[in-house]
DNA sequence: TTATTATTCAACCTTTTGGTTGAGGATACG
DNA sequence: CGTATCCTCAACCAAAAGGTTGAATAATAA
């Protein structure tokens, strides 16, 4: 069904391209230096780029001749958003812990800031 | 780096695998009965579910003739808590959702049902 | 026992994936 | 201008993925 769900979870499953997105988060860069730490040719390297952008996960901006690499972190919300669907797993469910607050209100508790309702 | 993670995007990646594990979540079912809404043969669908086990996705029992498949939900935590590094994307942040309750109880507004804080 | 049902295995095929190398198009620099 | 740098394209390759069919195994049913 939904093809983009599919070329998001397939470029998140080569681990080079889950360490280009982590690299990416702390920064953009030029594809030459996505590369640099990689054991591997630049045109395998921007292969990979090419996966990430049509994943959505990333943008590229030409800029003179370097291309800017930038993390678009909004594509997770899909893949995000369908594996909440399977529920209980999840770290953060809002229901339980919309609940969880409504509790600590009533109960007059006003220590809700750190803990965590496992 | 992580084989897991490798396994399970790539499990994830395949719209028939996708289909398998939202069957199972109504309930456990037998091979044959995963099989049979798919336009594909018995032994493809075994081997999909053969993906699905070796990332964690499903349990396989078997009971008599008939082998069971399960939803292991949980395994969908590792690739959940991977997804959250990357912060600003996620339908839930622990943080911005508190921000926002404590807010809402401030003002008094007590409509916090189904809003979301973007 | 024999037959039927449930599932996997083995061999095979085609397409995709992830890598290489070498050439080539832009862009910047001297 | 000529040359170096950045990046992609094209052709190629090996391995993996996703499917098929037919035989094999295992458990139930008659």
């Amino acid at each position: 069904m939904s093809a983009l769900l599919d070329a998001i979870f397939a470029a998140l499953a080569d681990p080079t391209r889950r360490a280009i997105l982590s690299m990416l988060l702390e920064d953009d860069m030029a594809v030459t230096d996505v590369a640099e730490p990689f054991d591997m040719s630049l045109a395998a390297i921007s292969k990979h780029l090419i996966v990430l952008e049509r994943a959505g996960l990333i943008a590229q901006e030409k800029r003179g001749r370097l291309k800017w690499c930038k993390l678009e972190p909004s594509a997770l919300k899909l893949p995000s958003v369908w594996m909440q669907g399977f529920g209980q797993f999840d770290p953060i469910n809002l229901d339980d812990f919309e609940k969880f607050l409504a509790a600590e209100i009533k109960t007059g508790s006003s220590d809700a800031s750190g803990e965590e309702p496992e």
